[in-house]
DNA sequence: CCGGATATTTGACTTAAGTCAAACCACCTG
DNA sequence: CAGGTGGTTTGACTTAAGTCAAATATCCGG
């Protein structure tokens, strides 16, 4: 490749020096996939985590009838794929590091980054930082993991999709949007109505009429991929 | 207390000097409740983690129709209520760092630690093999949080309860028992029918039809809270 | 702009699991 | 050891969501 992919977009790496960076670089590989490409499945042994520089991924399981669930879907600059990393540490059960769900390009053109454990845990040795910013991510990760699964047991599926819907909006809304002043809120799926039933942990029939549900409810609107929000609060209250 | 209680029987403590755990000692405070106590709610704000030093502890969610769903199960020697402090790092939302589920001791005599933060972070930073330990423990429950999902979200009832048992006979066997050599192998639980249904994400009536079933089909037997297991192998492909 | 593949929606039906109500059991305490 | 309180089981019923099949809609390459 001509340019070398910037890693300091992957928020693990964004506080090493130069020659860190390198180092880093020097033992990893890059790898471009298209879309519906299986980066790992969850019965390959660890062979070192990823970064995503470019592109769309879910993490997701699925059963022996082929029901999916989608536990993440992860954007660039986020990496995944590093739990077993730190389960041998407890204990020493190398025929079991898997990695814990399989992984699958979402886009055309996803580019990751695959970091062997290696020259990463030699790293995370000498940079506290490091460290810091995994526990963050993990963190971040658990707690996630924590609502998924509350929201999945506890509520119903319009629930879940009013709830997926109201954290998409703050996304949104974070990253530059303007709250909800003028127009109407909307947000644009940026995946498959599959993928996203899958989060959800339905099928896609069923997210249909769900969506059709929160549309006669007058709480959105919908059409094609994009949802408009008719009423925030309303829907606020509806996932209570 | 006449003997304070020993600290490194907690394993992210464990290899901490006499001085350290003289620190932590000094800073924390240790506290007994009785079975059914809230340790505390996923609304109240971080104070500190929790070590257990004697006890059972669930970690749990709950719906505003009063339905339950436990997350973990923690026994002594385990920490729990840790996932904010690593998330103050990345995002400076103070607002939100409240507790990622509730937590009620199952136990009489459950006696924890409460470790507030800033003596711990001074710990961690001189200590990298505690920030090691806590990835270990967080990748631990990563896997199984990923795991329960797939479980909950793509199983039916007794397939999770097979599997439950299966993975309880497992650390059984691990910690000592006989694998299944002589006679037929068993576990007893610890914890209530009404707590297993709600870690299977499900009620008492349902967990209680499944047991029926697992017994019809011949593969376990249930006396109270005893359950013998008439047939391993099939029992494992009963959970495939 | 056509035709085919893929994605989404709709309808009719089935089913696992939840709800409600009652009976049963077992353990603890006075 | 009687009585009572939780914990557990059973039965009859309801319901949310899954299945299957077919109709539409949307997207994309040639």
């Amino acid at each position: 490749m001509k340019h070398p992919n910037d890693i300091s977009t992957i928020f693990l790496f964004s506080g090493l020096n130069e020659k860190e960076t390198l180092t880093i670089r020097d033992f990893s590989t890059i790898r471009t996939y298209s879309k519906g490409e299986i980066i790992f499945f969850d019965t390959e042994p660890f062979l070192g985590f990823y970064g995503i520089l470019e592109g769309l991924v879910k993490l997701y399981k699925i059963s022996a009838e082929g029901r999916e669930h989608i536990l993440h879907i992860m954007y660039s600059g986020s990496t995944f794929g590093e739990v077993p990393m730190f389960e041998e540490f407890t204990e020493n059960r190398k025929s079991e590091l898997v990695y814990p769900a399989n992984a699958m390009a979402l886009e055309d053109n996803t580019t990751v980054i695959k970091v062997p454990e290696k020259p990463f845990m030699e790293l995370i040795k000498r940079n506290p930082d490091i460290s810091m910013k995994m526990l963050a991510s993990f963190a971040k990760r658990l707690r996630f993991l924590n609502n998924h699964i509350e929201s999945v047991t506890l509520n119903d599926v319009s629930k879940r999709l009013s709830k997926y819907i109201l954290i998409e909006i703050g996304k949104k809304n974070d990253s530059g949007g303007k709250p909800e002043s003028g127009g109407i809120d909307y947000i644009e799926l940026d995946i498959s109505k599959y993928d996203l039933a899958s989060h959800l942990g339905t099928i896609t029939e069923t997210l249909s009429r769900a969506l059709r549900k929160l549309q006669s409810d007058n709480l959105i609107e919908v059409y094609g991929k994009k949802i408009l929000i008719k009423n925030t609060t309303a829907l606020k209250n509806y996932t209570k």
